[in-house]
DNA sequence: ATAAATCTGTCAACTAGGCGACACTGTTGG
DNA sequence: CCAACAGTGTCGCCTAGTTGACAGATTTAT
């Protein structure tokens, strides 16, 4: 459990604020919580604020009109999400959904879009963290149309291990993903059954260890070998 | 031909600026003349400033190893490119080549940075910029995992007529898009010989008019209709 | 302790799209 | 005008990944 204080300071967007806006944001923000599978927002909705995640996970995702989901991110404690409708005043470019029990925090657009106004200087801080999503995004339309399902998938395991790793060996590094296979198949856009193959080739291989929701890596390096 | 002021000012990146910084702009910018398939800058480049393309047109593409190519962008005369390296002092994410003759303007990144410290309140004018880039890279992660090459075939030809298209039957619409069905294909990560078999189905469905590097869209509706 | 739910492994049949090949058409430059 | 080049249409074979099905393993809820 991360309290809203820590939330508001510990974020690379709002870290870099004066001490200032940070108050006023705190004296804004609310905090909800949300029950498993809720909804935070709907692809289409009007861009009613910011949240940030206190406890718990959020998915991002869109669905296909056949029921296909693509999971285009996972949101941990300390992240913030729906910042880009915020700031082009478009509608939500995906849903929110809430995994297990969540809090977050919530800034009204208004209250942002007065204080943007009256300090226009404060759009430097959301500069780095659209040019990191922007380079993201990029990165999957170009593995998408270059790369095999076994790099997207080395690549994508290695992303998850750095902004998602936990560790549960007690060796200090991050080596074990929680996610199910199905979440994964999700990510790349491809069925659950492909990705078992290729895991369990992996693990054949000994690059990785699997169990039920979860993958340890065993030998990174290896997993870097395989990139593109 | 577009002069050097015009480009300065007609884009919307720096439209809104003030006078005195677009006139600061003005003087430290050079023109670049390039030849066919000349390249402006390469994947991995450091960002050694911004370019404005004046004349003919840039591709960005990334291309893998095994020398496959993805087209993610074509730039056209009135608008920027390399502006993401310069906000956030990473490598360069694509090649950029010119496409016949072109020329381009550029904006040295050491200008940029003094003048962006000065007066940070001008980040601003990215950020809309940022955004549409971001929507438009995810719209296409999204496409390459939910939908099928139909669909994003069909999305796609309608992106290119109102970003690109050319109004060659005098409708004052703009109808027609000039280009082979090999970039279209890059653009779409697929092979040419896919790309052909959907349209020669579009064009014997009258939906589109095909004919040596070009083709013309007779019924939009229709292609909209297309859409997931 | 047991039932329900979730997750994984692995079939076999099917399909979209890749790749190579080649003929043909349109364009450009000497 | 002709040669070289660039672009298109269409084969046939092949592979990666899909879909559906089902059994076994692990976890969670009662």
């Amino acid at each position: 459990m991360i309290d809203k204080r820590q939330i508001l300071s510990a974020n690379p967007l709002l870290s870099g604020l004066p001490a200032d806006v940070v108050e006023q944001l705190m004296a804004v923000s609310v905090v909800r919580t949300l029950a498993d599978g809720q909804c935070v927002y709907s692809q289409g909705d009007e861009g009613d604020g910011l949240f940030g995640v206190i406890q718990g996970r959020v998915r991002l995702s869109n669905t296909s009109k056949d029921g296909k989901e693509l999971l285009v991110m996972l949101v941990e404690p300390g992240d913030w999400i729906g910042e880009i409708s915020l700031l082009d005043g478009l509608p939500r470019s995906h849903d929110a959904f809430a995994m297990g029990e969540c809090a977050v925090l919530f800034l009204p657009r208004a209250k942002f879009d007065s204080l943007l106004k009256a300090r226009p200087e404060l759009y430097q801080h959301f500069i780095p963290m659209l040019c990191r999503k922007l380079r993201l995004a990029l990165s999957y339309v170009e593995g998408a149309a270059l790369f095999s399902l076994t790099e997207r998938l080395a690549q994508r395991i290695l992303e998850l291990l750095t902004f998602y790793g936990v560790d549960d060996g007690g060796s200090g590094r991050l080596i074990d993903v929680h996610l199910p296979q199905e979440d994964l198949a999700k990510m790349l856009g491809v069925s659950r059954q492909a990705i078992s193959r290729e895991l369990k080739r992996l693990e054949t291989e000994g690059v990785i260890e699997l169990s039920y929701g979860k993958l340890r890596v065993l030998n990174k390096a290896a997993l870097e070998r395989e990139l593109a």
